[in-house]
DNA sequence: GTCTATATACGGATAGAC
DNA sequence: GTCTATCCGTATATAGAC
């Protein structure tokens, strides 16, 4: 049996220490709020590391989110561009990887939305995802399906909307949701585990309301 | 026929000028990214006159946020204790009801569920809905279905979930969702219309898988 | 109540020693 | 590469004249 390679902070270079903290505190804060001195003490570094490594924390930021959106986009082109399975099984991918990711990583869909409205030119002109999207495999499907009388050409908008939404809204409502339910960090990922299997039902009755 | 009495800027109190300002800016930009500048021009008004009549920037975020959260809690607490409705009718009064608001006022979800993130303890004491929305007619409906065998009673936490992610989410998503879908103003506008009656047909056919 | 001018605080960035 | 000390712009808040 190979050796697994355990990391510790400690491991990591200052460069990547300052990264991993600043993804940290600018997801949790969003830009605007996060000082560059909470980033160099999450890291725990000496602040005047971060000029040194990264221009400016405006820099920094730019890095962070972009590696965030890539990231983020890659899950969903990957699966939708697949030839070889069918929408139904695109959207149970989909949702298993997302709520699997978002669980761990909760405030990533806030992070993104909330940058966005407040840059949005600026953060949408990176968007990968594009044209990507609508020339995807995913949509050709919805189209057919459509074509085949299961649901309206018009209702695909909405669809894709109800499948972000469902899947994406509870980790951006996250505190709210936990608050007016009484939930704690357990029942809620327990929640979230659940939908892997509910939110592909819900959509494939949405997708036969004719 | 009575004659309309018709507001202008100019017919605002001092004070006015800058809480309506103040709203404009918080909500669209947050807290931490709003200026104080931005909110006097905004108001037309001088700058000194906002620590006049507010001592702060922060006391006057406080009375915008409480307002914000009160005024959207009315909404649903007035419709979900109604004793005279069937659930069915208030899911579509509720749907039609936000939508409307939101179509208006779009920036309020991303407003609130962000600054949530930033203060969450200090905010969430003050929502007004927790204990009511638990104790509520609707919660007693959804539980009545549920003893009915319409759906499980673990599912009722989802359900609400799905209500205010299918209504809400498009908002907190939009300026993602218009690049995404391409979409101009009145064409995002027009989706929102139609999920008035969308929604609560959605939420009926997920009331109905068991 | 409203203005101009200014004080004060905070946060990002840098100089220079080690 | 890393530290301490400090600079400097920006933003909030206030003093004081009108």
């Amino acid at each position: 049996m190979a050796k697994k390679k355990v990391m510790r902070e400690m491991d990591f270079s200052t460069e990547e220490k300052i990264k991993n903290a600043a993804r940290v505190v600018f997801q949790k804060k969003g830009l605007a709020a996060a000082r560059t001195r909470d980033i160099a003490e999450e890291a725990g570094v000496n602040l005047a590391l971060l000029n040194y490594y990264f221009r400016s924390k405006e820099k920094l930021f730019e890095i962070i989110m972009y590696e965030t959106l890539t990231n983020f986009a890659k899950g969903i082109t990957g699966i939708f561009n697949d030839e070889n399975t069918t929408l139904e099984e695109k959207i149970g991918l989909l949702v298993e990887k997302y709520l699997e990711m978002l669980t761990n990583d909760p405030n990533i869909p806030m992070f993104i939305l909330s940058e966005i409205r407040n840059r949005p030119k600026d953060l949408l002109e990176k968007l990968p995802a594009k044209s990507v999207l609508s020339n995807s495999v995913a949509i050709n499907q919805f189209g057919e399906m459509a074509a085949g009388g299961e649901f309206s050409e018009k209702d695909i908008p909405h669809l894709l909307m109800n499948l972000l939404g469902l899947t994406v809204f509870p980790f951006v409502g996250k505190p709210f949701i936990m608050a007016l339910g009484g939930l704690d960090e357990l029942e809620f990922n327990t929640l979230m585990q659940e939908r892997k299997k509910m939110i592909p039902l819900w959509m494939k009755t949405m997708m036969s309301v004719k």
